[in-house]
DNA sequence: TCTGGGGTCCTAGGACCC
DNA sequence: TCTGGGGTCCTAGGACCC
């Protein structure tokens, strides 16, 4: 058995863990750039607030109830996902983190008439040790135990926010009550597909042959759906420490920027990101990407996918070095840049990603190599442990024009003494 | 006026090879 | 008139997730 321990609106519960004041309070959280709603507490879904919809347009609703806004936190959320993950890894052999709020736990080593114990122990636990609630959904594959958190969820009063599904009789009318755009692994390409052939529930969509899922719902990938769905796991739990295959810091600008200068600083900003988090893995990149999205007249016809200009280029060797990938970023830049023109948006991708070899002192490579990983491995150290950029290159400028928008902020209680929760 | 920022996996199709 | 049959590798892009 699996389960999935899921915090409930985790940003919002968050903000209101040093705000009592907000506890019975509608509370919600916006993405960077104060651009759109990526949380929202309870009592702000039921007063309709959209998941995901544009700030500025739900902002009457949010003035007529009184609903508390803030700008998101990461320093804040960083600390207190790491907090709840540690507590899952002293409740499990086996914990995969699968996002900031979501983690997927082994549970094979509990009898089958415990485990609605079980999941209400791990519940317990985990908000008594951190003060974040969580759902907790039980089942023998990863894609039931997401459709059982989803009930739990849907339902928090009748099912005490855990739900078990482990018996055939426990999953025949879970699979009928829920619909199938609901199902972990079908967005809205295949919902849409999906309703059309008049398969509607989860139920029906685990009925389906296999040829029929690896003909119309993307190959093996819809085979490993119908087969979740069934019972049978197809989705093993990953171990933990993963490397990744891709790093990118993209952001928008706080406003349309002209002025190239501007966005070679964005760009030099992004690449000092990617390039620590390429280093925390130990990793060294192959390909740098740079894309610029230009400011469109008529963003209300999909936004998301704007006319993005990008170019990449391959290095003769993989490095780390934050100078070594600055250099070509800022110069893709002038490639890009179209004069006359504003862009809202800019990223930085590394890829083509290998261990990095030189970590420690390497008797194979040049001394100034070495030198240069020991100078990066500083600023890493100084940067981490003070928790900001307080060494930069001098690319990334210092007038930051181009910075995002964060005017609700709250205080990083858990990572900064200045900022420390006061008593009085 | 104002719409996030990461990631993953998979497939199709082109280039190239013998 | 007639135009093979495999492979491999790479890239772009779609679909999905939170």
């Amino acid at each position: 058995m699996k389960a999935i321990v899921d915090c409930n609106s985790f940003y919002c519960s968050c903000e209101r863990l040093f705000r009592p004041d907000l506890r019975k309070r509608p509370v919600v959280v916006l993405s960077n750039n104060d651009g759109c709603i990526v949380s929202r507490s309870d009592e702000a879904k039921n007063l309709g607030v959209p998941m995901a919809g544009a700030y500025f347009q739900a902002r009457p609703i949010i003035q007529q109830h009184n609903i508390a806004v803030f700008s998101s936190n990461y320093n804040l959320y960083g600390d207190l996902s790491w907090r709840v993950m540690e507590t899952l890894r002293s409740l499990s052999p086996m914990v995969e983190v699968y996002s900031v709020d979501e983690a997927f736990l082994d549970l094979s080593h509990v009898p089958v008439d415990e485990l609605e114990a079980a999941a209400l122990h791990i519940r317990h636990t985990v908000e008594e040790w951190t003060g974040i609630s969580v759902s907790v959904g039980v089942a023998p594959t990863k894609t039931l135990a997401k459709l059982a958190n989803y009930i739990a969820k849907k339902n928090k009063a009748a099912s005490n926010c855990i739900k078990v599904l482990a018996t055939p009789e426990q999953l025949a009318p879970a699979l009928q009550s829920t619909r199938v755009n609901n199902v972990w692994g079908v967005g809205r390409a295949f919902a849409n597909k999906l309703i059309n052939q008049g398969i509607t529930s989860a139920w029906e969509l685990s009925t389906m042959p296999e040829e029929w899922a690896h003909r119309h719902m993307g190959g093996i990938t819809g085979v490993r759906l119908i087969r979740e769905l069934k019972g049978i796991p197809a989705i093993d739990l990953e171990e933990p420490l993963k490397v990744k295959k891709m790093i990118a810091t993209t952001r928008m600008f706080g406003e349309p920027v002209g002025d190239i200068g501007s966005i070679k600083e964005a760009v030099a900003t992004y690449t000092t990101r990617a390039a620590e988090k390429l280093r925390r893995q130990h990793s060294a990149a192959k390909v740098i990407s740079v894309f610029i999205v230009s400011k469109e007249q008529d963003h209300m016809i999909d936004f998301h996918h704007g006319p993005s200009i990008s170019t990449h280029i391959t290095l003769p060797i993989p490095t780390s070095n934050t100078q070594e990938l600055i250099k070509p970023a800022v110069d893709m830049v002038d490639q890009l840049f179209t004069r006359g023109k504003e862009y809202k948006k800019a990223g930085v991708m590394l890829s083509g990603l290998v261990p990095d070899e030189s970590i420690q002192g390497n008797l194979f490579v040049s001394q100034e190599k070495n030198n240069n990983r020991f100078l990066m491995d500083i600023l890493d150290n100084v940067n981490f442990s003070m928790r900001g950029d307080i060494l930069k290159f001098a690319a990334v400028g210092t007038a930051r024009n181009w910075k995002m928008r964060q005017e609700l902020h709250s205080s990083r209680y858990t990572t900064r003494w200045d900022e420390l929760f006061e008593v009085r």
